[in-house]
DNA sequence: GTATAATGTAAAATGAACTTTACGTAAAGA
DNA sequence: TCTTTACGTAAAGTTCATTTTACATTATAC
């Protein structure tokens, strides 16, 4: 999986801190997804799509290796 | 959470079995996803909407209290 | 040059996702 | 009636997502 939070986080000015708490998540979850450390939740997922009204699909993208 | 998988399976006529099969999960798997037992993880998720041509957002929608 | 803000790492703990196995039920068909 | 197919439950085990805490680094700014 890869994501692009980081870049629509920028594009708001948000920091990660604030992303954390506009989500209701700690700060390493959000500094853990964006390094690809792993994969959010699918609701969580779900809310960072709607935060920066796009959808999941243009957020995050499958790879190969991700078969679950 | 609330998803609409088993209605999308009944339409294509698989079994959940073979539904399991496609994605390389359990059967189990996929029993408790359209139960509402508990949320594919995010990849299952998209491969999920994938194997019916469709969008995460419109197989998966958020609830009040799904904040994670 | 010291405070502050933003980002990062690490480790321990908890809970959720997923697998495997085994068993139960019900319908459909030969 | 016996077999097969589909759906369901339960429980034990593993791995992964998330939290909390604590500490390190870098940049800016005063």
């Amino acid at each position: 999986m890869k994501n692009i939070v980081s870049q629509y986080r920028k594009q708001q000015g948000y920091s990660q801190d604030k992303l954390a708490e506009l989500l209701g998540v700690s700060r390493q979850t959000i500094i853990s997804i964006e390094k690809g450390k792993y994969n959010p939740s699918l609701p969580l997922a779900m809310m960072i799509a709607n935060v920066f009204q796009t959808t999941v699909e243009s957020m995050f993208t499958l790879e190969a290796d991700d078969y679950k």
